[in-house]
DNA sequence: TCAAAAGTGTTACTAATACACCCATGT
DNA sequence: ACATGGGTGTATTAGTAACACTTTTGA
């Protein structure tokens, strides 16, 4: 979208309806870094307004297209873990104040009637980054597009706090049953440093000798090299996932469990 | 909704709009009997096509509360346990002859503009309900409301089939960690009827012995009193859910994981 | 008193936990 | 050589699985 005049178009409801109606999607984007899981927030322009990627469902796209899609078109992400986890409903989940202010910056009085002051339903989405490897991108809406630690995020717009607090609480449950770290994690990694993500997302200590038996017994990892890091210990090995699991496209129809 | 006339409110577009737009939600409500896991279904007046009980979401109520009055609309049940388990949003999943035979049968002919033939995405719910104290009645649109085995469901609109897969996975989910038997069970039970429910719903044998004491282990269920079967066995204990979970009203943001 | 189903006990095995010990490396 | 952190071994405990045994009931 090429600034204001995208920006324009995409506001327009004369033309023909290319959104659905009352529908949003909102995408946690979570990364892993330095000990912290860190979120996506998008500032808007000129603002103090923070807020999670998000974005409207084209006429013909499924859900899991347009998550996608409001993911690139928004942080320039893309071939991504993403997992629906939640719809959210309240009717007063969204208040019109914060929309006209961020209209207003770029000098757009939009008219009581317009679709963006309905009220919308929001699908959430979470992804899951190699924080080393992305370098977000903030769109026409936004002036910043930088990480916060999950643990210490500032106060989003709307209900995108609890959007993150329920895309936690989803994370947390499928680190049971699926290997989050390959997609967390650059394509090598330590023992040390996959402890310490399941320590972060599950919040508790874990014995480092019991957690490397259990890793390793699951036949999910496979040994690399050792690293040559220059300090005064022992190397350790670096680990690859031998299962380089959802590469990406995950139809949400493949879900958590079938 | 009194028959006719209710109906043609119901559909009419060209007062203030009532509903979201292209937004609806399916419940999947499930029994338990005789060994089976149920499915209840509707049966389109005049027709021979099934549907889960779905409906739309008015202007000014949450999804929470759409799927508890559309369930209590459709069905006739009420205070019931129901939780939000995932979004369906394939542009392709519904189809308009569908909608067109419905309508058919009662004399309707909805304009190709009808709100009805957009796009729809759904919301599925799963409810679990004590089959022997439910009976369900059909509404305005179906002239059936009967259950179903779960094993054996007929050809259903729709994605619906879909939509009782997933709901069915999610269900064998919250087993393992919700008494999901308090909703699905008479209030007093014995031991081979809660082992036979989570044998029906896991899909496999588990061993009585164990099971019994895993059960007792958990501290949730009390034992009532012994039952005079008139069988020529040892008359089983009746058990009772300690924690009587889940009245009612339970908002999904109090989810699996809160 | 016998068959059928409920309930308890016992043992073997497997997995989780805790901690002791050994290994490699740069200062 | 030793401090530091990585990796392995091992004892203890808790949990599962399998099956033997006892109890209650009506025919």
């Amino acid at each position: 979208m090429e600034s204001r005049k995208g920006l324009i178009r995409f506001l327009s409801d004369t033309e023909e309806k290319q959104f659905l109606s009352n529908i949003s999607i909102d995408c946690v984007v979570l990364g892993f870094h330095d000990g912290h899981l860190k979120v996506l927030l998008l500032r808007f322009t000129e603002t103090d307004l923070y807020a999670l990627p998000g974005g409207f469902v084209r006429q013909e796209e499924s859900l899991d297209e347009a998550a996608y899609r409001i993911l690139a078109e928004r942080t320039g992400l893309q071939n991504i873990y993403l997992r629906q986890f939640h719809t959210f409903g309240d009717p007063a989940r969204r208040n019109d104040a914060t929309h006209r202010q961020i209209m207003a910056v770029r000098g757009l009085a939009l008219p009581d009637s317009h679709w963006l002051f309905e009220r919308f339903i929001s699908v959430g989405y979470y992804a899951l980054v190699d924080f080393s490897e992305v370098h977000p991108k903030p769109d026409d809406f936004s002036d910043a597009a930088d990480w916060y630690e999950l643990e210490a995020l500032p106060p989003l717009v709307f209900d995108h706090n609890q959007i993150v607090d329920k895309a936690l609480s989803a994370l947390r449950l499928s680190l049971e049953y699926a290997p989050v770290g390959v997609n967390l994690l650059p394509e090598v990694f330590t023992m040390a440093d996959l402890q310490q993500l399941y320590e972060t997302i599950l919040g508790t200590r874990l014995l480092r000798t019991n957690f490397q038996r259990k890793m390793l017994s699951l036949n999910l990892l496979e040994r690399v090299d050792k690293k040559r890091t220059g300090k005064a210990h022992k190397a350790p090995y670096l680990y690859r996932f031998v299962t380089r699991t959802f590469p990406d496209g995950a139809d949400s129809s493949s879900g958590f469990l079938d």
